[in-house]
DNA sequence: CAAGTTACAAGCTTTGACATCTGTTACTCA
DNA sequence: TGAGTAACAGATGTCAAAGCTTGTAACTTG
């Protein structure tokens, strides 16, 4: 019997965090969480309507902290647009390596949110448009980017690139050649976003 | 009792095709074959030295098919190379949403040797690579497009297409706004293929 | 002897009984 | 009355036994 702390929903959140890591998504159950609460698993219902809600607050948690991360690259204002998209597109495709090699449990769970349509994934791939927009937007108020809609020019970025952003290739990450791949994918978007010398 | 043609690799293949558009790539079994064939299933052993085999010589020859299909448009030297490049582009999109469609057993046949990495997979990535560079070295050849070396910016292209032409994205290609998209990332790659009016 | 068959071992799937998990409800207790 | 528990029904998952499937080998036949 453990000195037992109130149950919050903070606590339920990183004792599920830890279970997902430790068993996978797949053997990951409310029973295990709440014992390792040392409640019942109703008490755990009390606090989330269900499994899946539970998986999703815990997998949102996750995504925000590199979420987080990514946005500081993004409002860089010191680095010129041109170059931070660059950048911006490097380090999403290094957390998400990292992610594979270090979480690969909690990976999976959010790959299993994502081919649910869960708003989860919707909600984090618009976050990261949003950074992309602003990079852009950056770029078209500077003169140094050709776009009409800066939005648009980030879903069509995003879209090129979903190689290096998408779950589905996430085997793919772990080629050697894959950051010099994504090099070169860059150097062919930015020639077709740089500003002309001329009509 | 019908009338034995005698059994030869085609007959085979034929049978093959058509016993894994019914049953699909999971329930398909070379028994299966060898009863639509009138003939015990060692039979079909001394023709394919494995189930593996077998499936391998039908996927590749339903990809051989639109792999021509997909030259012929690739080869249409009367259409501009820039012009060209974006309607095979769209004609690939077209033909592998036309197969999910229409022939979803042989598509997920497919999926399966992809996935374990077969050769007929990469073969068939390798034609269309082939294909995609002969485009991009006629419009390198006569001005229109900018590259130092076709098979690179080849590969470069058909990454950054992969939303459109890698497998897993199969699910996404019957949004109804998939052939804008593809639209917008060709554009923007041509615009970074075109030629310079000035350094 | 080319082309096919029957018979069989090893390895996978199905199957069905059994256990576990999810989510709810009626209850307890400070 | 808010926070948790015990008990339960229905869905889901597990596991071993039985039945197919794959691939091989020895055998048959025109």
């Amino acid at each position: 019997m453990p000195a037992r702390i109130p149950l919050d929903a903070n606590a339920i959140l990183a004792a599920t965090e830890e279970i997902l890591r430790r068993h996978g998504p797949d053997k990951a159950t409310v029973v295990d969480v709440a014992r390792a609460l040392g409640v019942s698993h109703a008490a755990v219902y009390k606090h989330f309507p269900s499994k899946q809600a539970l998986r999703e607050a815990v997998t949102r948690r996750w995504l925000d902290r590199s979420r987080d991360a990514l946005a500081v690259i993004a409002a860089d204002s010191a680095v010129p647009p041109a170059r931070r998209l660059r950048t911006w597109l490097h380090a999403l495709l290094a957390g998400k390596q990292a992610k594979v090699r270090e979480d690969p449990e909690l990976f999976a769970a959010y790959g299993i949110l994502a081919a649910a349509h869960s708003s989860v994934a919707t909600d984090h791939v618009a976050d990261l448009l949003g950074q992309l927009t602003a990079i852009i937007a950056d770029g078209a108020a500077d003169g140094s980017l050709r776009t009409d809609d800066a939005a648009a020019t980030a879903r069509v970025v995003f879209t090129a690139t979903a190689k290096f952003n998408h779950l589905a290739h996430a085997a793919e990450w772990q080629n050697p050649g894959i950051g010099a791949e994504l090099d070169e994918v860059c150097s062919l978007l930015l020639d077709g976003l740089h500003t002309r010398m001329s009509p």
